[in-house]
DNA sequence: ACGTTGCATTGATATTCATCGATGCAACCT
DNA sequence: AGGTTGCATCGATGAATATCAATGCAACGT
């Protein structure tokens, strides 16, 4: 972890910079590509929604791989990488494995990616291509 | 492009299923993925950042190159990805190409990242390790 | 016309990544 | 005890990616 932040409410993310604000340093950069790359990828992206849109807050992973036309180790990998992007997390009871959303990580990207109300951005109707004439 | 979505008001990410509501299909998943993939390096977020943060929207290819220990024929490739992921747009006004924000983008993933309000997410105090005794 | 500057594209190379089969291992069931 | 099931890890392989040097090309300044 080595967190250089601490969650106050849960609405830690805004108070941060937030990346369309300001340019982010070079740490932080590295820091949330990691959780992105995370993101950037179909199966990973499909798992997260599946474990996040579950009814209860968690899933058997046995109820997940069937949903792919991918082999066990496969699915299993791409858990991993998104447990280590800190966007689960897992807990084995008895047989199976079971993993939950951790809506923190999803909050501060939502948080990130979230401009301010009113910025007017500025040339919201200069060069753009087919809105000006 | 071939886009399946139409910008309402430029408000239309509020209207969609939400990645963390509902399990997303694959094809929405493979859209998603490109663009998140797009964020997932350290020196595209960076320079995202620098577009988004700049007083007047948009910032010359020669203000970015210097900011990083890149070749320049890298910063313009990974101008390119972000440009294809439809983060940015660009255009070339006499000798120098400036770049730009597109907030359509961030405006989506920042919603597809967001929970609806009151969602309780059922296991907030479970097996959380360190929370409970 | 000529050289220069700013940026994109090309071609090549080293690294990273997605995927699989094989294996390991814990928990359950006779 | 022995077999089975659920899931993770390991080792290998083909595909994708990041990066560079070289080149192309448009615009500008003499």
């Amino acid at each position: 972890m080595s967190n250089q932040e601490r969650v106050v409410r849960g609405r830690t993310e805004e108070c941060r910079p937030g990346l369309l604000t300001a340019p982010v340093d070079e740490d932080q950069a590295t820091e949330l590509a990691k959780v992105f790359k995370a993101l950037g990828d179909p199966v990973r992206l499909r798992l997260l929604s599946m474990i996040a849109s579950r009814a209860g807050g968690e899933v058997c992973v046995c109820d997940l791989t069937p949903a792919f036309d991918l082999s066990q180790p496969t699915i299993s990998h791409h858990l991993k990488l998104l447990r280590q992007a800190g966007l689960i997390d897992c807990e084995r009871r008895g047989t199976w494995v079971y993993y939950w959303l951790l809506p923190e990580m999803t909050d501060r990207l939502a948080g990130i990616l979230t401009r301010p109300a009113g910025q007017p951005l500025a040339r919201a109707d200069r060069t753009h291509s087919g809105a000006a004439s």
